[in-house]
DNA sequence: TCAAAGTTAGACCAATCAGTCTATTTAGAG
DNA sequence: CTCTAAATAGACTGATTGGTCTAACTTTGA
């Protein structure tokens, strides 16, 4: 069974769109990459912009759990969970090499374009409120404030991600990341 | 006395292209924004890579000390002047509504074009290294190691004002990287 | 079996892209 | 003033952009 021709637009438009861009991505280089004609695509998505969107919500949105790994486990404190989940993006190697491609896009497009600092903004914000989650889940100690360490525990990785995108390393990230796992611990009771 | 042609090219660059992007500033918006005609633009550059090119160099290059007032005092302890640093990009508004210029362009250039990743790296390394040697001015504990706190530094700061170029306000910026400045105190001796 | 709907196919379009070219004006040196 | 080089001016080009349109093919349900 082959992957039906709309499916298979959104996963090539998301890997295009995450290495070389919006405005870097043109929809001659779609077309060739899917091996479809141009009727075919303008069937599906009525414009551009609506293609890359429904990339944001059907390809980015439901796989921002999975890359970030934040599955709840019932066994373990919301901060192991979290801990965990921040090591293991060392093991995906795109996401080490080109960093999120939910901050790449939120770049380029938001200051730009309204639309998509919204569908942005929600992906964001939901992924922001279940780390929050997982933080009032733990013992951390009294001061803390958990929706500022939420936001700051996503600024960290992103930026780490997203230093150098050539020069990226697991063995880099793991690195610089380990200072925010010391900081993370050091909030625990 | 007006502004020399070619400075005010680049200044003009520089700022479509922070906020637009490479791919989203077209020669004709360039040329507009400027009020010069065609002829002029192509006398002092001969291609638009080359162009933004200069502006990285003699625009983003020399301004990264002032953009993060890394300015050494001599008056303070190393990790002092770079606390005061980071919240002092409270201050520019631009810094914290856009991100920092050279890692968008850094996003958006260097997995597709060598000669920007090359550029862009040098510059990086450059503010790293500064960085670096103002931790080792530092009385800090033993076991920190100096190169990767000053990426994880670097990281966190650009990742905070990268969030959400819209949403970014000075006050949320603070209440973000509040968290690294804690960490940092927390190095101390 | 046949018509309708869904899908594929690609020629075609106006607008815009970066870049070229020649002509003219301006500025400075002697 | 005169000669030369620098700078300005903008018409023009071929390639590429996102998008339209009609025709044909395929699938589906009656």
């Amino acid at each position: 069974m082959t992957q039906p021709t709309r499916e298979k637009i959104l996963d090539v438009v998301f890997k295009l769109v995450y290495i070389n861009g919006y405005n870097g991505t043109s929809m001659a280089m779609i077309l060739k990459e899917c091996g479809i004609p141009k009727g075919s695509l303008y069937h599906y998505f009525k414009s551009k912009k609506e293609m890359v969107l429904a990339v944001v919500s059907e390809r980015i949105n439901p796989r921002m759990d999975e890359f970030y790994q934040l599955n709840v486990e019932e066994s373990q404190e919301g901060i192991d969970t979290l801990l965990a989940a921040i090591l293991k993006v060392s093991k995906k190697e795109l996401l080490v090499s080109y960093g999120c491609p939910l901050n790449r896009l939120n770049q380029e497009m938001s200051p730009v374009d309204s639309d998509f600092e919204k569908a942005i903004n929600s992906i964001y914000n939901r992924l922001r409120d279940k780390i929050t989650l997982l933080l009032e889940n733990s013992q951390l100690k009294l001061d803390v404030d958990k929706e500022s360490l939420s936001e700051f525990i996503i600024a960290s990785v992103w930026g780490s991600i997203s230093l150098s995108p050539t020069q990226s390393t697991t063995g880099r990230y793991i690195q610089t990341i380990s200072h925010l796992i010391n900081y993370l611990k050091s909030l625990k009771v």
